[in-house]
DNA sequence: TGTCGCGTCAGTCTTTTGGTTGATCTTAAT
DNA sequence: ATTAAGATCAACCAAAAGACTGACGCGACA
């Protein structure tokens, strides 16, 4: 019994790639390609394969989380394993919590992804090693929930902007902006600008 | 007559996708993988590949950079084509300096890769368009240079760090690290920490 | 109908930061 | 031998940032 895969991602060499390390085995049979999410909901909602494997991130549209949150409300809903570069805490929890079966990380030998996809066919969830102990940190101490607003408000820390020009760019008092510093700063646990700019990048908060 | 390419990239899947992708035209012939600078060396002083197809980074060991440096210096030197997923203005500059053929990024078409290699074969220099303009940019305003102190200063700033944190790390008083903020601030023509941590993120400076 | 979170704002106070000027010392270049 | 550049430090000043306290309106929710 083969295990039918879609893959998804954005760039064409690292499909073909894909494409390679898979067609080497029996085991899977790579059913679909496509470069954008909004491609793979609907292609795999036509040809419903067993495990979609899906880039976090993918160029222009939609992401990897969203993607996935589609691909699992389909019925049947493919098993979604997410490969990926990068180790970012926010955004493997963000897929987990999506449905995602589980993660890898692309610089790991073709083996592990033949292995990953059999375990995530089977149900079970995948983690690369690298990535379990960020995890579990991640779940042991979830980063508080900002605000719309505190999350505008870091995200223009994060350009180098003062609070006057925040406040200007906001439409708001500088007092304001003062005050939704305070806030971010008490939720990340940090005591400055650039700490909280630091964290919220280090953990992929934005 | 074929043109010899080596493939240097840490990630299997993506030189399975590269091999794939060259393998499927007969006028470029893949004679090597490596996965690392140090590796890609060696071999290519033994196996004297036409165009070196370089990841700018290679995790853990020597970058895309120092390996393209390294790779001109050999004799025959191979035309090397920097392949990446990003586009930050330093290294783009600092991979041409060292003797990059050019750059692609990684989300081009297979057509597009193939006839990079063939154009660096010829001794072109092969610019992604989407790089052009920024390239041209960077050399109408250079970053300036800063000193080896002035980077470890600002490294530090980008995490957070206060003056006097900076200043207890490198065993100076903080007015030597403000004297040294004072200079990088200058060069960089920014007028607070958190800009120039922005900019130097921004540009690739650290 | 409270009350709770959120966004908004004010005032005060301390600390940090950034600008300026100028100085010493070392090392490298000319 | 002189110069130039880099790293180090000092003292002073103004601006910005951050800590604290308190307040008001609004919508959601129970």
């Amino acid at each position: 019994m083969t295990i039918t895969v879609l893959l998804v991602d954005d760039h064409p060499v690292v499909r073909s790639g894909l494409r390679a390390v898979l067609d080497a085995v029996d085991i899977v049979q790579v059913i679909g390609e496509s470069a954008t999410g909004e491609e793979a909901i609907t292609l795999a909602s036509q040809v419903l394969p067993d495990v979609v494997l899906c880039d976090l991130r993918l160029g222009e549209g939609i992401d990897g989380i969203q993607t996935t949150a589609a691909l699992r409300a389909l019925n049947p809903a493919p098993a979604v394993l997410i490969l990926t570069t990068f180790d970012r805490d926010a955004e493997i929890l963000g897929a987990i919590e999506a449905g995602a079966a589980g993660y890898l990380l692309k610089d790991v030998a073709p083996e592990a992804i033949i292995d990953g996809i059999q375990r995530a066919a089977a149900g079970d969830t995948v983690l690369a090693p690298e990535l379990t102990a960020r995890v579990i940190k991640g779940m042991r101490s979830p980063l508080p929930k900002l605000t719309d607003r505190e999350v505008e408000v870091l995200r223009l820390l994060a350009t180098g902007s003062t609070n006057k020009e925040i406040a200007r760019f906001l439409f708001v008092t500088e007092a304001t902006v003062k005050s939704h510093l305070v806030h971010i700063f008490r939720k990340l646990g940090v005591d400055s600008r650039s700490r909280a700019v630091h964290l919220a990048q280090d953990t992929g908060l934005i």
